[in-house]
DNA sequence: TACGTGGCGCTTTTT
DNA sequence: GCGCCACGTA
């Protein structure tokens, strides 16, 4: 593959850099000690340099970092200079939007994202130095689960004969391998101990795998992180190009990082060394994707003229919450100790814990508490339900079906991930990159007669049909005299035909009609013979053809789709925001949010903290994290509640005990709520 | 070789 | 309720 010129050639030789003031035209100067206090104030208008901001929860963290952006771009900092690197797309872009209403800059130059999507940005524009074409797939789990499936059978191993980890598993070694950098041997060792016979196996798929996916002109998550870092590690270009123009990084939630954004983020910002990190190791709780909040413990260390803030003011919750807040994280050992302090007068409402018969009169509790709430007019969007894990909302969302309360739910399925929505995405994607294996053999696979061993002789023929032809000028010119059976004769026609009607001669239509192509040369009939319910699905790809009509590039489309959680949450301005409902969300997606009113259900141990957790002190250690999370995110009103017993389907009852966390928050901080049946 | 069926085990958190 | 697996049938 050749690779393509870079944007701007730069010399390695470091540039001076000074900071300086903007022309001011008055009108547009921030009052920053009138909107900040005295330790938001000292972070955000700190001389360049590395930073490290420990924020306490409902402390202004984004405030302090929303406002730093805006002194930047005051003081001249022009905004294409400024990398802000976010846990979610959306938190980024409402930072974004809150710099542009406090200041009349056009401050869309800034590069704001998760780190898979700036990856995925700089990638797709440089990934070809790596020898990666820029139409890549992204692969979610599920595709990656695929691939490596089919890796494993190619390396002729037989599940009869040995037991070998399956796709998921391998996926998860495979990532905890890329994102705490650990050799393989380490990792097993350490969480995989009963694996280490296969090391060499294992090792050799992880290898074919890379292959595979190189190959296939396929990223997984991880090589948008992985790979980024190759690229700016070999290419010294490259590399210096991005470290010019980044000359201020900002990054959010830097307790949540892992060792490779770390590494990124260091690699960066090497020569100018202006970057401003903000965290609070209390609410690390994202360790089994890597995190080390390490990170943020030894910043000091990795920037040794680092100026360290605490901005420790509360101005999120009652005292009555606080001091529950800070009572629950105490017995955590690892820890910054840190004094949060309220800055709101108290409400005279104590958290109230509360015990319950079993999970239906839990639901019961919680439904008719927030029917009285809506009656004190709290609005309902300002009240959140928060669980351990999407299982636990199941009875709760009958509950307030059956008495009629709205709800939204951050939902464990992602829109992107259903079925049907693949699928269809799948035609798209082999369009963007014809080497796409997965995309390709599902597809084909969507075809009556056609399963795994056909899909996989169909993908060697067009294989080796892009080997020895390259470029796609007609679809059916090369698809339509492979063999197939009988049975399918007429539907791949149909299919090939379709190809050539959303890319005619290779060149892709607008995302949004392929879309509808596809859904009616060929998936409406496939969806009703399959799915019972069609009408739901249905939606659900108009849906997908009115979100993608936002774009017209097909790589950007596709890397969107990829790269959001959830359209409800992240991408449809149309739909939610606006409308009255309580949330519904597991604790770690409710990170960085606040609600008047939060109730914590299945507060029982084995539920929460999660029976998983149970074994080591630092598993321990993050769950009792992601309980401080959930209680901080209140303001006005806690509720911990738990069931004593937990009716299951197939084994009986199970009797439940309080959480340890729920004993160890002093008694006299808390009120104790006795529930009974009318 | 495709595909329907029934049983089984399990169910954390997500870019 | 869901995916995975083994098995039987066309």
């Amino acid at each position: 593959m050749t690779s393509r010129p870079l944007p701007l050639l730069v010399t390695a030789v470091p540039r001076e850099y000074t900071l300086q003031r903007a022309p001011r035209s008055t009108s547009i100067h921030i009052d920053y000690p009138a909107e900040l206090n005295e330790q938001q104030l000292a972070a955000v208008t700190a001389p360049p340099g590395p930073l490290l901001v420990i924020a306490g929860a409902g402390s202004g963290k984004t405030r302090t970092l929303t406002y730093r952006v805006a002194y930047l771009l005051e003081n001249g900092i022009d905004p294409r200079n400024i990398l802000l690197l976010t846990f979610t797309n959306k938190a980024a872009r409402q930072m974004l939007d809150r710099v542009a209403n406090v200041l009349p800059i056009d401050a869309s130059g800034i590069w704001g994202g998760t780190f898979h999507s700036i990856g995925n940005r700089m990638l797709r524009r440089h990934g070809s130095a790596l020898g990666y074409n820029s139409g890549f797939s992204i692969m979610d789990r599920e595709d990656q689960k695929d691939l490596i499936n089919t890796v494993v059978a190619s390396a002729g191993i037989d599940p009869k004969e040995i037991r070998f980890p399956k796709g998921d598993v391998l996926a998860e070694i495979f990532s905890f391998v890329v994102n705490t950098e650990t050799s393989m041997e380490e990792l097993l060792a350490e969480k995989f101990p009963y694996f280490l016979p296969l090391l060499e196996k294992i090792k050799d798929v992880h290898a074919r795998y890379e292959k595979k996916k190189k190959a296939t002109n396929s990223m997984d998550f991880d090589d948008l992180l992985q790979k980024t870092l190759l690229m700016l590690q070999q290419h010294e270009n490259i590399a210096s190009f991005y470290r010019r123009q980044f000359q201020f990084i900002l990054v959010d939630e830097y307790q949540d990082t892992n060792k490779i954004q770390a590494d990124l983020i260091d690699l960066l910002a090497r020569e100018h060394r202006n970057v401003m990190v903000v965290g609070d190791d209390a609410q690390s709780i994202y360790s089994w994707r890597g995190a080390n909040f390490q990170n943020i413990l030894e910043f000091p260390k990795r920037y040794p003229e680092a100026q360290v803030f605490k901005i420790e003011m509360n101005y999120r919750s009652v005292p009555e919450i606080l001091t529950v807040a800070n009572a629950a994280i105490t017995a955590n050992v690892e820890q910054f100790r840190k004094n949060l302090q309220a800055t709101r007068g108290s409400n005279s409402v104590k958290p109230a814990v509360v015990a319950l018969n079993d999970g239906s009169e839990q639901a019961q509790f919680v439904a008719q508490r927030i029917l009285e709430l809506r009656d004190e007019n709290i609005d309902l969007n300002e009240i959140a339900v928060l669980y351990r894990a999407h299982y636990h909302a199941l009875e709760l969302q009958l509950e307030l079906s059956r008495r009629g309360i709205p709800y939204q739910i951050t939902s464990g399925i992602r829109f992107f991930e259903q079925a049907h929505i693949k699928d269809v995405i799948s035609f798209l994607r082999l369009v963007a990159n014809p080497r796409d294996e997965v995309a390709f053999k599902r597809m084909a696979k969507l075809l009556p007669g056609i399963g795994n061993r056909s899909a996989e002789n169909l993908w060697n023929a067009w294989d080796k049909s892009l080997n020895e032809r390259g470029e796609i000028t007609s679809w059916s010119e090369r698809l339509l005299p492979m063999s197939v059976g009988t049975r399918s004769k007429k539907h791949w026609t149909q299919l090939v035909h379709t190809l050539d009607e959303i890319a005619p001669g290779g060149q892709p239509n607008p995302p949004s009609e392929m879309i509808t192509s596809v859904v009616e040369a060929i998936y409406d009939d496939y969806a009703k013979v399959n799915f019972t319910n069609y009408e739901l699905r249905k939606e659900d790809l108009n849906q997908l053809a009115a979100f993608s009509r936002q774009f017209k590039d097909l790589n950007e489309f596709l890397s969107q789709l990829a790269l959001i959680s959830n359209v409800d949450a992240e991408a449809a301005p149309n739909q939610g925001g606006d409308k009255e409902a309580v949330n519904l969300s597991t604790v770690h997606q409710a990170k960085g949010l606040e609600f008047h009113t939060v109730f914590v259900i299945w507060l029982t141990d084995g539920m929460f903290p999660s029976s998983r957790s149970l074994d080591t002190r630092a598993a321990l250690e993050e769950e009792r994290r992601l309980f401080y999370v959930a209680v901080t995110r209140a303001k006005d009103e806690l509720y911990l509640a738990y069931p004593h017993m937990r009716l299951t389907g197939g084994y009986g009852d199970v009797f439940q005990r309080p959480s340890r966390f729920l004993k160890e928050i002093p008694n006299e901080l808390v009120e104790d709520w006795q529930v009974k049946r009318s």
